[in-house]
DNA sequence: TCAAAACCTGAATACTTATTCATAATATAC
DNA sequence: GTATATTATGAATAAGTATTCAGGTTTTGA
């Protein structure tokens, strides 16, 4: 049986090698999609030979899993961190959506990843929204708790928030409609929509 | 050139062949996915010659954009008769919404279809998604001049409630988390908590 | 310094898929 | 009824893609 993982290399050159063809193939993703990326592609894009590809990643959904893995890791870092430092529900949930959507405008490509894997494998799809829904439940049940929230429906109340986050995002990436300049004014419009039929 | 065109057929055998590669095609792309499903997946799944595909349409992308098309009026017919049948701002969106979501629920190959197109044709997506904020908005705006609704920003509202509705749309057709079961007490549930922040 | 390990190559192979076309069956119009 | 248009076939062709592998280079460690 073959081995489907991942081989990380030793020496710092194997190491540059593994990091180009990451890099090149989040580039190719993006560009032309999953699909429409051969390995091919990416190893002439990457200016190394065919054969290199399978030094280090035994097939291109592979090497999807890997970009997407070290994207989650990446988004979720980064709005733990951020709503750490701000006091109040009202102003983690701001600050929550504020990160998410400008991760996004800083890497359009991990928002179109992450995105494409409900047409490469729903499971990582079902994965990734199920178990940031949690998370965001458990940070939305501590501010009922607190009476900072009304005693809404947890579950459902992070899907609309996802939903609103994911399509506001969206909106700015591909540039729909007007006003997608100021990432921070948009933030807090919806805010003052949502505000009064979530918060206290 | 090559007429990149559909061939609609005139006789009653040719409609019906035409018809059950359309049907056939739903049902692949479905379960397959766009980038998955071969002609000569269709045609055999069709019990057709291979070459019967070719007289009625160009490629696979023509097709596709042929079924997301029909998908599209069916929708927006049903919404704007469904809504046309209630009542006040509040009441149209509630309907809209549950609209909406019966309808990705009973055609869950329309709702991956029309998604899909950002993976397929970029172009396509942001069409789909601009067109239906654009005519949302129109909506929107007659509620706030009524005086239904808060001067929101109807662009960003409109955003905000596609968001929505995709991701509780998604929720449950995915059967992600729990009580996906009653469509009208969970639209019931959205429309409470999105309520005073939009609605007077 | 030099053997072993790691890394790299790209032509060759095997496989998959789109598309054509010569041929034939069926339906329609007169 | 029969000439014409329409519909249907599927083997053959052409194009593309994944993957291997024999033979190389470079790096590492002792």
């Amino acid at each position: 049986m073959h081995e489907q993982e991942i081989k990380i290399p030793t020496t710092r050159n194997g190491l540059a090698t593994f990091q180009l063809i990451v890099d090149t193939t989040i580039d190719l993703f993006y560009k032309k999609g999953y699909h429409g990326t051969t390995i091919n592609n990416i190893t002439s894009a990457a200016g190394i030979g065919a054969g290199t590809f399978y030094l280090y990643f035994p097939n291109k959904l592979v090497l999807y899993r890997y970009i997407l893995t070290q994207y989650q890791h990446e988004i979720r870092k980064r709005i733990s961190e951020k709503v750490s430092r701000v006091e109040g529900r009202f102003e983690k949930e701001k600050e929550g959506i504020k990160t998410f959507i400008n991760f996004a405008m800083e890497n359009p490509h991990a928002y179109n990843i992450i995105w494409e894997s409900l047409y490469i494998d729903k499971t990582i799809f079902r994965n990734y929204y199920d178990s940031f829904a949690k998370r965001y439940e458990r940070g939305l049940k501590k501010s009922i708790e607190d009476g900072e929230m009304y005693d809404v429906d947890t579950e459902l109340v992070s899907y609309i928030l996802m939903g609103v986050t994911n399509f506001i995002g969206l909106k700015i990436l591909l540039d729909l409609g007007h006003n997608n300049e100021d990432v921070d004014k948009i933030v807090d419009q919806v805010m003052d929509i949502i505000r009064s039929g979530i918060f206290k």
